[in-house]
DNA sequence: AAAACCTTTGACCATTTGGTCAGGTTGAGG
DNA sequence: CCTCAACCTGACCAAATGGTCAAAGGTTTT
């Protein structure tokens, strides 16, 4: 690491740090809920340093929400197209409940935005999240057509894939609260992503 | 109306209007970003007058949470624990679905709450929930032994209803733009309730 | 009619909080 | 060394907001 490298190493150090802090404040207590204060202390930093890397507390919410839907796209291309429906409902199933558990806060913070009427993201719901639901839903249809699947309706499918897999990030609390107070260990993950996936690929007769 | 009703009922309709109102906006911007202010507004009402019924903001959002631990509860008494999984949960689903269309604002409230932790609700969790959820476990676990439905694991089959008949209501908007920003029309909602309810009982098996 | 009580409201206050800024520190290049 | 640009930070400010209060307006009871 030396000479010119190193100011920029540190730069992106910087914003990493903040960044990952201000998704679990954001995820905590909601856009409004969320301090500058709090996201710098949680951060170790001044907060007038915060504002030296994201302008306003909007901008940097908004970072927190691209890096969101950029994991989340990653979960998207899991969903194999030319694959058949056990093979890629599976894999995007596993993809979904492994990012859950991965990154609750990200899909907290996704989850506050839609409840409250997606006004930073309304874009992305509108275009990116639109075509892929659209591509995604003739694939399903052209299985129930072929007659690898039972009559579904693929847009429901979809939703419930989503809710399903979401709600163990999303009702992380409730989820835990009722585990007796302790955090789901790996079997625990385990059988609830493989309860999940034999429920639904059972369910559309795949 | 005479005497010494008048009194009561302009009283009652009073925090009718005030807990209708306050649902929405903290449902719309969360406990942090609903002003007591816009809670005035939305009820025509000027802002010491809330504070006339609701000592201080938070006991406000109590009474808000309550109202929708109540309606909660009335669903759950839905899940009659004395008919056949078939009926059982086809009828739980229904008026979980139902909920979700009537009280999408109610079910967005319980929502954030759970995903900031559940800071006010954390007794009910553990208490009422805790309780509810564990007969109902034992009932399905009883119909797993009786063979009556295939072998799942309760909880998590729980959990998926849960989470996908809410999801109609907490994430309404991203499902109302996924629909080409119109509201699911009467048609729509009984094929979402269709769908759901049928990939759930086929999928375990009832 | 008048006392007792409930309800309404505008004006006000203390605190919180997003954002600014001037001055300081650090490290790269000459 | 010295200069310059990038980076850091304590102190500060204006606006927003939860909550208070005293006075006024109604309604019921005696």
């Amino acid at each position: 690491m030396d000479t010119a490298r190193k100011r920029n190493t540190a730069r992106e150090e910087s914003l990493e740090v903040i960044l990952h802090h201000a998704e679990q404040i954001f995820a905590e207590f909601g856009f409004k809920g969320a301090t500058m204060q709090a996201i710098a202390d949680a951060s170790g930093l001044p907060k007038a340093n915060l504002h030296y890397y994201f302008p306003t507390k909007l901008a940097l919410y908004r970072e927190v929400i691209e890096r969101i839907f950029t994991i989340w796209l990653e979960a998207a291309n899991s969903f194999d197209t030319s694959a058949n429906p056990r093979e890629a409902l599976t894999r995007y199933i596993r993809k979904k409940m492994e990012i859950s558990r991965a990154h609750p806060c990200g899909s907290k913070v996704w989850a506050n935005e839609v409840i409250q009427g997606a006004p930073i993201i309304q874009d992305y719901l509108q275009t990116t999240l639109n075509e892929w639901t659209d591509t995604r839903i003739r694939v399903i249809n052209r299985w129930v057509a072929e007659g690898k699947i039972a009559t579904v309706d693929s847009r429901h499918l979809l939703y419930m894939i989503w809710a399903t897999t979401q709600h163990y990030a999303d009702f992380q609390h409730q989820v835990v609260t009722l585990n007796g107070g302790k955090r789901l260990n790996d079997a625990q993950w385990d059988a609830a992503t493989k309860n999940v996936t034999e429920i639904i690929l059972k369910g559309i007769g795949a």
